[in-house]
DNA sequence: CGTTAGTTTGAGAGGACTCAAAGTCTGTGG
DNA sequence: CCACAGACTTTGAGTCCTCTCAAACTAACG
């Protein structure tokens, strides 16, 4: 319960008008809350299934899949401090076509996403949360685009070195490769390929 | 003013908690849209500029240029009906590095941001206004991931010509091929080669 | 310590790019 | 109404990047 309560502050700072919110509202969301424990290689979200919560992690690392011509592909990979979201799943209430995977033993909070619509037609703060959650969902989404612009191969993974080393540093080589789109052996190569650039210039 | 009125409306019903909106908060969005006349060819917004408002199409296509390595490229294309936001730059007020460009005369409606933000402090209903269209950018830049995800080139024009005929109708070629990530050259051969196929699939 | 998943290395094929040139369309001025 | 300039589109040839398939290697786990 103390949990719960540590991580609704936490939601209050990062998403709340001001960082505030009301003790009530701070009280009521940290009944809502379900904490999740899960192991390496947990389903959090199975595809097809509806998603009705937006995922807080804790600790950990996860990722995002789906399907595409029987290859199963990395959408997200997201680790503590991350909100994980099924968008279209989540916002018209349709079977997802993401599944979410635990990458390692992860703490995960759940936010039931009914309630809180519901909530937020009656308090302000809630509905100024959920906005903020919206919008940094957007940022993220449009950054993520732009990464995955970068023509090579080589770019697109110094890129995200740059911007998300802990990512390439935690998750398995062929994850990153289907999260980057390109095949495994392709990362290996581009990755010697960097490091011995970074050699080179370092000295 | 009765234009505005009409896209105040519009806004109400498509973005408004059950296509509602109060007579007041009507009348005060009717106050506050701007609306724009442009040419063929004018700058909306400027990339380097703080981008102020929310545009709505009414009439028209426009695009979002982006430029890389000296190279002037597409990010996003719209038409009548659809909202045109430069995301980073709208939410943290900073400069944009996008530009709004028009390929047709257009009629847009600019929705100062700020003002909105300010006003939905006070009115529920206009918070929830603007959450939806969050909520709209969110699921298009979704889907725009994943069209950018098909590998190949045909692919990809197959699936925008699906989704978006509009775009490929209206827009030339050289743009349609930056804004789906391939070389003019490139589209010109993959959309010859669609069409045969068709042909053939279609005797 | 063996089994399996994950990573590296190599060779060859194919798709998309670049550069170049020819062809087409559009709008403006004579 | 025609002619021409400039922009847009097509076609071709050659190159490079990334993919596939295959095999060797390494690490992790029971």
């Amino acid at each position: 319960m103390e949990k719960k309560r540590e991580i609704a502050r936490l939601f209050a700072q990062k998403y709340g008008e001001d960082g505030k919110l009301s003790s009530e509202n701070l009280e009521w969301l940290s009944q809502i809350i379900i904490p999740i424990r899960t192991l390496k290689g947990d389903i959090v979200l199975e595809e097809g299934s509806v998603c009705k919560h937006i995922y807080y992690i804790d600790r950990g690392l996860v990722r995002q899949t789906y399907i595409k011509k029987g290859k199963l592909l990395t959408e997200h990979i997201g680790y503590e401090g991350s909100m994980i979201i099924c968008i279209e799943s989540l916002f018209n209430q349709s079977p997802s076509h993401l599944s979410i995977e635990c990458l390692e033993p992860c703490w995960i909070y759940a936010l039931p996403y009914e309630d809180i619509v519901r909530a937020s037609h009656k308090s302000f703060e809630l509905f100024y949360i959920l906005n903020s959650i919206l919008k940094e969902s957007l940022i993220l989404s449009q950054r993520k685009a732009n990464t995955l612009r970068f023509s090579s191969a080589m770019e697109r993974y110094r890129q995200t070195l740059e911007e998300y080393p802990e990512i390439i540093r935690r998750t398995p080589l062929n994850i990153v490769a289907s999260y980057l789109q390109m095949t495994p052996e392709t990362l290996s190569r581009v990755r010697t390929q960097y490091h011995e650039e970074q050699e080179k210039t370092g000295n």
